[in-house]
DNA sequence: TCATAAATCAACACCATGTCGGATTTTTTC
DNA sequence: GAAAAAATCCGACATGGTGTTGATTTATGA
């Protein structure tokens, strides 16, 4: 092997894997180190190795699925003639190429403030394409419009998760834009 | 007195204040019984004469604020006749009013699923009213509708306590209620 | 004043925690 | 392939909160 940190590797990836497998059945609140290392099939002590506790752990999980979500999204982020649709869209097809780990942190059992940041992403190069196509809106305003529309969206994807996912992430993210849009009206 | 559960009320109620006080420096994970009888000056052993751990005290917080709010909106909530926009600025009030409760249970450290709850009350008025208002919408989609606008609804007011209620309950309710109107024009 | 209910107190076993030092296994390096 | 380094395992430990118990004290209302 090359990678000389290999096997911690595979040994974070068994502690990510049996806290996910865990967090479908109960909040976070009630997973043990303990149970935890034992799904894994490791010991106690090499968790300590390399997290200080449970939340640790969590907020590990989290900030690599946050970043895997950047690195998709920055090509559409960065090209500042996107549409806030297709923003939308690939927010949308981010989380559902993600189902199954967003179905966690999202979830009921999940960190709202997790969602908050990835769907904030995308808010933020929204905003500032509003700013520019509405330079007369008041700037406050311009601000509880994309508070309640993030919030909005959030709800939806929650619900989405919820039911399944039976819908495609485009028709979900259809929606969204299409409420968005009519809303925006808001600022005229 | 007369109330013959006069003593069990004011025990119940300092175990209440102590961990309401507690919820603004930390999450309720990080709270122990212990030391919310220790700031309440009761003994351990009475706290679980009423309530079986943390989370159970919390719960029943959670209710007993559920039903005052059910209790204040009802008069609302039954007119038929009653609109929206009244319904949004009726339940705003009732936050405002419970500033202190809502900032711990919606706030950070709070639980999302109550504020859900209680917003989900007036929302369901506003729905019934929505399907007179436009008979040939599709149910889904006015359940999607709802859906986004309660969770931006819910945004809002996470902002408004977060920032220290500044505006009065009623200029909040009037932004929501203003893109709310615009947003349903996805509905035609 | 008396009976009852509630809160106190001390003590208990229980269990997860976090931290060791040292043995063992795996990986890397030479 | 052998030595060195790194990661894991193992057992043990003190710690601290948990939830329960039974006996005792305090407050309430009749």
């Amino acid at each position: 092997m090359k990678n000389p940190e290999h096997r911690v590797n595979t040994t974070k990836k068994l502690l990510r894997e049996a806290l996910m497998e865990m967090l479908k059945d109960k909040p976070l609140r009630s997973i043990t180190v303990k149970e935890i290392c034992g799904r894994a099939g490791l010991n106690r002590g090499t968790f300590y190795a390399h997290y200080s506790d449970v939340f640790d752990l969590m907020a590990q999980i989290e900030a690599e699925m946050e970043a895997g979500f950047l690195a998709a999204l920055t090509p559409v982020l960065t090209d500042e003639r996107m549409s806030p649709p297709r923003v939308t869209k690939k927010v949308f097809q981010c989380l559902e190429q993600n189902a199954d780990l967003c179905r966690v942190t999202i979830g009921p059992n999940g960190d709202r403030a997790f969602a908050i940041r990835v769907i904030g992403k995308g808010r933020e190069h929204c905003e500032t394409s509003c700013r520019r196509l509405y330079p007369n809106a008041d700037p406050r305003n311009i601000k509880t419009y994309f508070t309640f529309v993030t919030g909005g969206c959030i709800a939806l994807m929650e619900r989405w998760l919820r039911e399944g996912m039976k819908d495609s992430s485009d028709v979900l993210a259809e929606a969204a834009e299409r409420i968005m849009e009519c809303g925006i009206r808001y600022l005229e």
